[in-house]
DNA sequence: ATGCCACAAATCCTATAGGAAAGCAGGTGC
DNA sequence: GCACCTGCTTTCCTATAGGATTTGTGGCAT
């Protein structure tokens, strides 16, 4: 429909190309995952312009783009910030805005799911089991990416462009916890088995279990992760 | 608690001070809003900088954040457009979609609510019954304003940032889709009760009899907008 | 020592200029 | 008549400059 796929010209002509603000966007948006931005730190547009060597209007552009996500906020006439570390309670309550929203979303994909939409579910399963997990971010960055591919994987399956955009608004502060929550990966035997737990029940197709199974993932995720840190 | 409110320091000193970009970010939603800006017509960056008579500059960060509200679309070195009309497809995933984020703000708000939440939601309600209902924008606007708060604030009662976000990302559609679902206002009687009863159950305390109440709402707008626009 | 004020540096914000790409019109060749 | 090419206009995109605001620092009075 909305789909830009009127043509794939010659080879090696970028279907749709990009200005250097969508680069400067997907720079930005890797220091705060990579965690080179840290939390609360200041990030200056002419700051971030030299460092990436182009002018501040660029910059400007992402920066304002990145906003709405939530990964970073503006305050006017002051600049824009990190957004500051996880409480206890926004964790609760992102976990909350997750429950309500992604067994909807497994329940919904389960009855619409495509055979495309389940092979990619289970290459992302597969890569969960297959991906490093050292204490390096570096090492388990591709198993937080697949983490993050099943999910969203799952609510895109759904095929419903706005509950998408709705998750979407949630998948970054989601992988934004996973990096700032600090506990690494510790429990990535019991989570792989739920994700199976909700694949199987996806390639079975019982959308009631489908949901039934998310909501005991992402109750079992809250649970982990607050006997893991009790603190704060 | 993302509320402002840390210092109305002194009287007339605006307390968050804005800058010429969220003037125009507020211009052009008022313009899509309005219809003034009809669908799918293109939004120069130059000519709505002519006519705010500001440079392009702050126009180009206000559409940047307003693309993600999903009212205006970008396409690279081609421009911004206003997004198309709504299909019926289109319609009944905002509704389906709606279904799955409403109800439960609605229970998360009654086991919340405020006195002042409360209040501010009879309110809503009371705009609803008094608002006129002539047949130009102008007339009906104040009733769109009202049933988009009353909703509005039954997210924000329940008192989670991250679904007020997800809902937020809805709650332009919803306005966007009321304005072009092209019927005007013929249900206003049916609608006033059904928020009504929503309220009713709020001010009762019970959750599930509200968000009961929120589904029952929702199912019937889409019932009466899909019997009003059978075309398409 | 503490509070206050002036000054300087950094930053944000807006305007302007110019290069690059896209759209459009008109003309030419087949 | 139709396709294609050429030149022009519009628009987007980026860089740069300068005014406005905030922040940090040092000195001064109390």
């Amino acid at each position: 429909m909305s789909d830009p796929s009127p043509a794939v010209a010659r080879a090696g002509f970028p279907v749709s190309r990009q200005v250097l603000a969508d680069h400067v966007y997907e720079a930005l948006l890797e220091w705060l995952m990579d965690g080179r931005l840290e939390p609360g730190a200041a990030v200056s547009i002419d700051g971030m312009a030299r460092e990436l060597d182009v002018s501040p209007t660029p910059v400007r552009e992402a920066l304002a783009r990145l906003e709405h996500t939530g990964m970073v906020r503006r305050v006017a006439l002051k600049g824009y910030r990190v957004a500051p570390v996880f409480t206890r309670e926004d964790f609760a309550e992102l976990m909350e805005a997750r429950l309500s929203i992604e067994p909807v979303n497994a329940k919904l994909a389960c009855s619409r799911m495509t055979p495309e939409g389940l092979d990619a579910l289970k290459r992302a399963v597969e890569d969960l089991k297959t991906a490093p997990r050292g204490g390096t971010f570096a090492e388990y960055r591709s198993y937080l990416e697949a983490d993050e591919r099943f999910h969203q994987l799952i609510a895109a399956q759904a095929n419903n462009q706005f509950l998408l955009a709705a998750y979407n608004t949630l998948g970054g502060q989601i992988q934004r916890f996973r990096l700032f929550g600090g506990v690494g990966i510790t429990d990535a035997e019991q989570a792989i088995a739920e994700h199976q737990a909700v694949l199987d029940a996806l390639t079975g197709g019982d959308p009631e279990k489908a949901a039934e199974m998310m909501v005991d993932h992402v109750e079992k995720v809250r649970g982990r992760a607050m006997a893991d840190a009790p603190e704060d």
